[in-house]
DNA sequence: CCATGCCGTCATTCTAATACCGGTTCAACC
DNA sequence: GGTTGAACCGGTATTAGAATGACGGCATGG
């Protein structure tokens, strides 16, 4: 095919992403963060909030520069499950990704 | 505006990216790192090559991950100036980014 | 009252991700 | 020598999404 929709897993993720940064932010205002890395405000609130939720990988660079984020800790922070009891609902339809 | 088409500094910075992924892959062939990427042979080629200058966050770390990559030292190694002899030609046009 | 900060929506342009095609190179094999 | 296969490349096409701007709304606080 070419390019599928995202699956709601992705969607979540990129949530999950967005929860990370902008608790990083702390109390910074967007606009300041944003001009720090150098994008726009308006593209950080739509990672922030999720609704960009696959940005580019020096998008995300430059914020968690901007924040003083390590990127494996990035990954880690937003990662897949949350230690769900090892050996309970199988949950069908995760996407390791980060293995 | 509205994304504007990517300087030539951002095209370069992906081409180091490439170069870097392609050097970490080594022998292994493009369709077995692909697809234990979880991606498919055609973009890796495209990141690759330079031809997809700014992949997505989660392609690059998945890519990464397949790789036994730190996503910090993928940064670092694709990094931007070289060590241009700090106090020679400004360079107007510099993109930090990875500040 | 007005500024600050965040949110939603609409609109726009460029690009990522994918697939398919043929072409090339190089090796092994008949 | 011819051919077969693997692996990579360049081009083209398609769809969905990133990144950006602009306008209006809604709180909170001076």
């Amino acid at each position: 095919m070419v390019r599928n929709p995202l699956t709601p897993e992705e969607r979540r993720r990129g949530e999950r992403l967005g929860e990370v940064l902008r608790e990083a932010r702390g109390g910074r205002s967007m606009v300041a963060v944003a001009a720090s890395a150098g994008i726009s405000a308006e593209t950080l609130r739509k990672i922030e909030t999720g609704r960009a939720p696959t940005p580019a990988f020096f998008t995300v660079a430059a914020l968690a520069g901007a924040l003083g984020l390590s990127m494996d800790e990035l990954l880690t922070h937003c990662a897949p499950a949350p230690a769900p009891v090892p050996g309970s609902l199988p949950e069908p339809g995760v996407l390791p990704l980060t293995a």
